[in-house]
DNA sequence: GAGTGGTCTAGACCACCAA
DNA sequence: TGGTGGTCTAGACCACTCT
């Protein structure tokens, strides 16, 4: 395959965790019998290691050995009518979300294009974490306008901007806006990969191998006018994001 | 930051990236400034470029230097109505599909399941190629249960299993389904997202730390039987996917 | 304590690119 | 040809986990 070391070493590994030669949980060899076997220098065959360890497939654990990654993602499922409910309805079956922000901020160009709002002004965001499990599997940053989250006040549902008086649920922001006179009609949702930043690596306790799942949402109300932005860091090795609609041939 | 010394030589050089003070196409500081710099050995910079190069900010070129990533990615459009249909528009006005394999199978376990055909039975099976600029963008594979291709073939609309007489896109597929009789009637899709193997990074000449999207989808006509099944790999940096989508509050 | 992986060094040689 | 990154070595010491 490749013509370097490491490369061979790893190609090997790689087939042989294919070929289910070592079940999920287990240990790969130890970098000293590997060194052994092949007849290379300690970093070499980290080197493999390492190559193997990006790709996903596995977890050097010290103390422990090179453990093969278990992958066991929950799905979040979007239907045709409502995204935002039945995603929220699953992660909640899951776990909590957990404000760990809210308040006003001045909108940066790319927000404030996604809101349609003037740059620099004054808008209201929060951020959520998910809990799926033991640990964090989305990082969501939602920002409002301002006049939506002073609708909302003035309708006595909650308060946005402030995290001991605040609606928890999508479902129950949804519904406040509703309420106070925005309803919610169409929610546009873009979803891209990429590697996690170390800020996100370490909220997610991410492994090395494991992209995130982006999805930037936005929704507007009848007049086509935003309600919300919404832009959402999910762990790759944890979500995925299901959509189903129909079709007219 | 981080207590060890590449950690640390990551962690500035991160910073000055996203400080703009090296611009995507520019190179860093070459390899022997930096063990100067920080009086450490050649692996230690090394290895801090490793991490970059995981994160998906630089890519190491040997001869030139370690250049900072550009990334320009590239939408794939889904709507409410077919999301099958845009998205090959979308395809193809940004580049060409390319039928590099055709032909009968056995259905595996997964398949099998999503065609809802037995195990080991035969199936049609063909691999396509989405190029978007130079190089490939998306690895598709899409399988059939035989009596849809069959149907197709009695319907005179061309030949699945046969490269050199094929309906070329989606949308012609979709139309020489309905044309037999077995029109597209509802698709679901799920996406994640994960790291490439060796195969795909090859194809689609994949810079590393770059995740890919898979995409999984299965179309059913009015009984909801399934007429086909697709499980597609796109390059990370280069696709998304977009849905927009009715709300009712 | 024995075994695992993690970090780091100093030096060597190779492969690629530009002027 | 000189500078860039890529591979590899032999050896050292550290950090962690299990028994």
């Amino acid at each position: 395959m490749s013509g370097t070391k490491y490369g061979v070493i790893a190609h090997d590994l790689r087939e042989a965790i294919n070929r289910k030669e070592f079940i999920p949980g287990e240990t790969l060899p130890p970098i000293p019998e590997l060194m052994a076997r092949y007849e290379v220098a300690r970093d070499t065959v980290r080197d493999a290691i390492a190559l193997l360890t990006h790709e996903g497939l596995v977890v050097p654990k010290r103390g422990i050995g090179t453990v093969v990654r278990e992958v066991d993602p929950v799905a979040l499922v979007y239907t045709e009518q409502a995204p935002a409910q039945t995603w929220q309805a699953q992660t909640q079956d899951a776990g909590k979300d957990l404000v760990v922000e809210a308040g006003w901020t001045t909108a940066d160009p790319d927000i404030a294009h996604r809101l349609r709002v003037p740059v620099g002004s004054e808008i209201g965001h929060r951020v959520r974490h998910f809990y799926l499990g033991v640990g964090v599997a989305q990082i969501s940053d939602q920002w409002f306008p301002a006049h939506i989250v002073q609708a909302i006040i003035a309708a006595g549902g909650g308060d946005l901007t402030d995290v001991d008086n605040r609606p928890d649920t999508e479902r129950n922001v949804f519904q406040l806006m509703a309420d106070a006179g925005h309803a919610p009609r169409q929610t546009t949702e873009t979803i891209t990969a990429r590697m996690p930043d170390p800020n996100e690596r370490e909220i997610m306790e991410a492994p090395p191998g494991m992209p995130v799942l982006i999805t930037r949402r936005s929704t507007t109300e009848d007049d086509d006018r935003p309600v919300e932005t919404t832009t959402a860091v999910g762990a790759g090795d944890r979500m995925s994001a299901t959509l189903t609609v129909s079709l007219s041939y």
